[in-house]
DNA sequence: TATTGTTATACTCTATAACTATA
DNA sequence: TATAGTTATAGAGTATAACAATA
């Protein structure tokens, strides 16, 4: 099957083809821990910015408040993050919980080896061009 | 919101977020012509591939025949791609209408606009890079 | 009035499994 | 037996709209 010249030109597919390739690496290392790389990713930055509300975790994963939410109750459920009282009334504090802490680290590992697996034909070099790159075209405003 | 190192360290996370960039502009790109991004890249797909059946647009696409027959039947009730007979009487051969011709090369130029724009930030050396890195990833077989 | 969380609902995309007709 | 297309169904993921509580 020929992909056409069209295609290969384009930015966008070509960053969908890969990412497409690397998500299907990642979500099957993190399969046996019922996570998926969403998921991990909030519960990263729930980490990384203890009490922060859900609204604000939504707009670090560009989704809304109610998609924020499922993911929430997802990582509640697997007791890997609690909902303790905010700022004020309305507001939720979210932090990582202590059985959260205790599998993060081995839940990264695996993403890590599945993430360098899938992106072994790059060294070392390549691979941190390529980030820096990825960075770049983020840095215009949406 | 602090991203943490640990996700600024993967390369899928990064992807990710680049995609979701990208793929934002291109949907909104494409949204007055009732397409997505995956259809036109079915439909450049069906163009530079006539006669193809059904499974092989699956395969270059990545997905399974069942997903493919969906895009098929959008792009059929759009008048864009018609079903032929095939090599066998088993078999589709897929091809570009009189009408999809007409229409293709408009969707493809506001593609690459919102294509061009989304990546703005990057030289055209850079975005050559880029993309021959993109590809690059995706020699490794699954 | 505006904001936070929540609920209900719907839509898109994709996958699996089973069916049919062909090979 | 294997393959191509199809159908029915289900599961993620996301969005919108409306509501309650609070600011």
């Amino acid at each position: 099957m020929n992909e056409g010249k069209e295609l290969q030109r384009l930015l966008g597919f070509q960053l969908l083809m890969a990412e497409l390739h690397m998500g299907n690496h990642a979500r099957a290392a993190l399969a046996p821990f019922g996570i998926t790389p969403a998921k991990l990713a909030a519960l990263l930055i729930v980490r990384d910015n203890p009490g922060c509300d859900q609204t604000a975790l939504g707009q670090a994963l560009h989704v809304n408040r109610s998609s924020a939410m499922k993911l929430v109750n997802a990582l509640t459920e697997r007791d890997l993050v609690e909902r303790q009282p905010g700022r004020d009334l309305r507001t939720n504090a979210l932090h990582i919980t202590a059985g959260g802490r205790d599998r993060i680290d081995e839940m990264v590992r695996c993403l890590d080896e599945a993430d360098q697996a899938a992106a072994v034909a790059l060294s070392t070099d390549e691979r941190l061009q390529l980030m820096a790159l990825l960075r770049k075209i983020r840095t215009v405003r949406d």
